[in-house]
DNA sequence: TAGGCCATCTGGTCCT
DNA sequence: AGGACCAGATGGCCTA
């Protein structure tokens, strides 16, 4: 399973460095060191990898191997520090997103998948009325005014909409065949992998998904 | 038990 | 040199 394919980038050993970096137990104290990692087929570096590949950290001044395994473990934990912080950004950035989309209930999760599909179709349809123009002034308007994309109420019977307009993400009413037509996006834009948990029961607008298709 | 989703770890690459 | 970004791998949890 794995190669040595880190062995071009640390090939330089026994160095030393001055100011070794805190361990902790990982992998490589159980035995598995970097340089017994392997990649798969499909990480194999091509010969152009190869040439850049230089560019990773440099150990070049460490002379001992203890510390440059010290040196690598410490840099190992602080970038993992720094990625977690990242994914946890980029969580954060969802959860906004699911709190803007309309629709779903409270208790019903969007997967980050599915949240990225349902605000691309929010957004497609908010345009694709905003381009209708004045048969739905009333979404324009609130719109432009900087509401639509900050209240999803705006998209619930008891809003400014009526209870019988239609809704691409209104779950609860049935768009007329005219409006569906115009506000469904291609239906290569639906994924069939997005099952939006229909089967299992977690969005009561289970049906939205055939609005759009 | 299989499949989906997720968090985390990891190494490679790019950018400043 | 160090951080950001990315994608693959892995294991845990949950549900049908």
């Amino acid at each position: 399973m794995f190669s040595k394919a880190d062995s071009f980038e640390y090939e330089e050993q026994g160095m030393i460095l001055e100011s070794p970096a805190p361990s902790s137990p990982d992998r490589d104290s159980l035995g598995q060191s970097e340089e017994d990692m392997e990649m798969s087929p499909t990480q194999k570096p091509s010969s152009a990898d190869c040439k850049r590949r230089s560019r990773g950290r440099s150990t070049k001044t460490i002379k001992n191997p203890e510390v440059l395994q010290k040196v690598k473990k410490g840099r190992r934990q602080k970038a993992n520090n720094r990625e977690k912080n990242r994914m946890h950004a980029l969580n954060s950035a969802l959860d906004t997103l699911r709190q803007i989309l309309p629709c779903f209930p409270d208790d019903a999760k969007l997967t980050k998948i599915e949240t990225l599909r349902v605000a691309h179709n929010y957004i497609w349809a908010l345009t694709e009325t905003l381009r209708l123009g004045d048969s739905f002034s009333g979404v324009a308007d609130c719109i432009f005014m900087g509401k639509g994309f900050q209240d999803p109420s705006l998209m619930t019977p008891s809003s400014g909409i009526s209870s019988d307009t239609p809704s691409p993400w209104n779950c609860s009413s049935s768009p007329s065949s005219s409006y569906t037509s115009a506000l469904s996006p291609a239906s290569s834009d639906i994924d069939s992998s997005c099952s939006w948990r229909s089967k299992h029961q977690r969005y009561a607008g289970a049906q939205l998904q055939n609005d759009f298709s």
